[in-house]
DNA sequence: ACTTTAGTAAACCATTCGGTTTTGTATTTA
DNA sequence: TAAATACAAAACCGAATGGTTTACTAAAGT
């Protein structure tokens, strides 16, 4: 189950965040993904590669179409390490205000 | 209290997110983070900027040295996002398998 | 059979990234 | 006041990013 890419770096690219986004749910050609965007069918191609890469998406060959599926179990590694610091952000410590006094 | 730079890219680098790490609870000069890394300081010095521009990290001015915390507010849109996922990720039908059978 | 369609591959390009070293500058400390 | 400390700034570098265009290939329609 080893990523050969890493997914956090996958997703640093808003516009792989925006395919995972249309992928939840429904498996689209990589050409209508690519409708999607202002941008042309390869640069779509290569983003697409990339979320393979790190498991987010799987891609399979139909007849001359590549039917993509969005794989978001990949996403749980992101979500698990945000949560973890969730009791961060949630005290009342966490304030702008609250950091700048501490440091004085 | 929009960011200039996207918390998605800014936790991209490993690196950075081990920042995050070290300065989730504790306070820590931008010497002693550092000192955790095998790079240059200035190298440190660089992704810390980052953090900042992203608003996770605040660092404060303490005669020479600088106080670097981290403002784990920011990490809550990350944690959001990915967490939209999580129906999917938690459904049986995103197992390999079935993403496979679907293509048939 | 010919043409269109869906996609990959390759070459290319400007910009960004992540690091370095070197230098400069406040601020402490001795 | 001189030396050490904690940083920032700048110049530089190779590699990766995100995009392009231009072939090329394979499958489907006509």
């Amino acid at each position: 189950m080893k990523a050969r890419r890493d997914v956090f770096q996958a997703i640093a690219d808003p516009t792989r965040r925006a395919i995972i986004g249309l992928l939840a749910g429904q498996t689209l050609t990589l050409n209508t993904v690519a409708e999607n965007f202002r941008m042309s069918q390869p640069a779509v191609s290569k983003h697409m590669r990339i979320l393979t890469e790190c498991g987010l998406v799987v891609v399979v060959k139909h007849g001359r179409q590549r039917h993509c599926t969005a794989r978001l179990t990949a996403l749980e590694e992101v979500a698990k390490w945000a949560e973890q610091y969730r009791v961060f952000w949630n005290s009342r410590l966490d304030t702008l205000q609250n950091l700048l006094n501490k440091n004085e």
